[in-house]
RNA sequence: GGCCCUAUCGUCUAGUGGUUAGGACGCAAGGUUUUCAUCCUUGAAGCCGGAGUUCGAUUCUCCGUAGGGUCACCA
């Protein structure tokens, strides 16, 4: 093994601070955790925020708010704005060494004042890089020029801080988005002109919007935060950005960190962008959310559910309780809960329904007046139940009738009867979930709509 | 426009110089003790095009085409 291959790995993400934290940082941030951890390495998170006017601290809490939550713990935590003596002392060595000049020239940012900018000597060559997932790129930099890389001596711009950084923190790995494949053979030129070895590269291809742009504001959400708020675990996003653009060469889909952490490798790297498809991410939040507790369950859905109800359920109403498995064999997230319940879509089980009579009738061509009968039939069969009757006890106590008198003829006006809906669960889940008395009430209630239109 | 990158079902992907080109999401149909959902089964759906190398190219090479990225005193 040479000293090169033996040397610890560090890796680092470089969020500026000037905008929420997008679920493309989130991912490149995950590569970056699994290439350092799994290696022993370190990962790093440092804030670029030399951009005074646009970086915000509530911005750079958010970041680091978001990567927390999703587990990615780093190793060392450092502020560009807090380096700027690091940047003027490796400025003022390549200025003395003739590497690089302060320019007077008119600003461009204030037309009109004149700034002393510093200008990297460019030294025209071609730099070739070895990138670890696409292999061999060349670039001419000629047509680069002497690139301005600081404000003033006080004041370094990104190439120069970036390239500074990665050397004094020893970062061996760099690995980010596909749109820095440009900017690598700029700041290999710095590296060469302040005497840093050259990291190893690996451009993460990007997370693409459905029309194969890059992923943007204007596509929906792209912020890790709103994914958060719609109820998407942590284990999801993960699991989900992990699989977008790279693959273990196997069949499996569902990894648990760990597991990601033994069989990632860079190699397994695609090299094209991947479109974010929102419902592959829905089916992993379904696939972990099978795993909840009832208990975490009742707990995940009813943050969703506060506020959203015309009565509002506690978090101990044993109807409620009862309800949540139907929820739970519905809904991708507790967002779309929130959202159903918004529309009023799960309503009934707390209020009174309207039930209509066109919608009593099983069939169109028939009379609501012919599930009459059946209907007071069966209200003398739920009178008999116990009010905390079981889904398995209330279908014995009626599936003899109903298969007698025919299912639908049955089934479908109390179902209605119970629900005032096209859809909804099976009548007896739902006898289960409003209880004998509330059932018997409803369907009573039902044969009262049907007499009076007599 | 210059420079750079990319190209297998709609989407994420596996894969090979000779395969019935595999899986997953989504979609469709059928079934699972009426509807919805769940679950099960089945199905439709793909190698961007053209040359070249080769006995044989989805696979290798070149040229197109398409898409994307980037061209700051932002990061």
């Amino acid at each position: 093994m040479s000293i090169l291959a033996s040397k610890k790995v560090v890796t680092r993400i470089a969020p500026s601070p000037t905008g929420h934290l997008h679920i493309g940082t989130a991912r490149t941030a995950l590569f970056n955790f699994l290439y350092a951890r799994s290696r022993g390495g370190m990962f790093i998170i440092r804030t670029e925020d030399t951009d005074k006017e646009r970086s915000k601290p509530e911005y750079e809490q958010e970041i680091l708010d978001g990567l927390a939550w999703l587990g990615l713990e780093h190793d060392a935590f450092y502020r560009q704005s807090e380096r700027s003596a690091i940047y003027r002392h490796y400025l003022e060595k390549i200025i003395s060494a003739d590497k690089a000049y302060v320019s007077r020239e008119e600003s461009k940012n204030n037309p009109g004042t004149f700034v002393e900018v510093v200008r990297l000597k460019n030294p025209n060559t071609t730099i070739t890089f070895d990138d670890e997932i696409r292999g061999e790129i060349a670039f001419d930099t000629t047509e680069l020029g002497d690139f301005v890389i600081a404000r003033s001596i006080d004041d370094a711009l990104y190439h120069f801080t970036v390239v500074v950084d990665d050397h004094e923190m020893g970062v061996t790995h760099v690995i980010r988005g596909d749109d820095h494949i440009s900017n690598t053979p700029r700041q290999i030129l710095i590296q060469e002109a302040i005497g840093a070895t050259r990291p190893h590269y690996a451009h993460l291809p990007l997370i693409l919007a459905p029309d194969r742009s890059k992923l943007s504001k204007r596509h929906g959400a792209v912020m890790l935060d709103e994914y958060r708020k719609d109820g998407f675990l942590k284990e999801s996003i993960l699991n989900y950005l992990m699989l977008l653009g790279w693959s273990p060469a196997t069949d499996q889909e569902i990894f648990t960190i760990e597991e990601c952490l033994r069989i990632f490798d860079i190699s397994g790297i695609q090299k094209g962008g991947a479109i974010f498809d929102i419902e592959k991410l829905k089916w992993f939040n379904r696939e972990y959310l099978k795993h909840y507790s009832d208990d975490d369950y009742a707990r995940y859905a009813s943050e969703a559910i506060v506020g959203t109800l015309t009565t509002m359920p506690q978090y101990s109403d044993e109807r409620f309780l009862r309800l949540l498995p139907t929820i739970r064999e519905r809904v991708s997230t507790s967002g779309e809960i929130h959202h159903a319940c918004r529309a009023g879509e799960y309503d009934y089980f707390f209020d009174t329904p309207t039930v209509s009579q066109e919608m009593l009738k099983w069939k169109h061509d028939t009379s609501a007046h012919d599930a009459l009968p059946r209907l007071q039939h069966v209200a003398e069969f739920i009178a008999q139940m116990p009010e905390n009757v079981s889904v398995e006890e209330a279908k014995n106590a009626l599936w003899n009738y109903a298969e007698e008198k025919g299912k639908g003829e049955v089934l479908w006006p109390l179902r209605v009867a119970l629900s005032g809906r096209e859809r909804s669960p099976d009548p007896f889940t739902l006898i289960h979930i409003l209880g004998s008395g509330e059932s018997y009430k409803r369907v009573r209630t039902a044969c009262d709509i049907i007499r009076s239109s007599e």
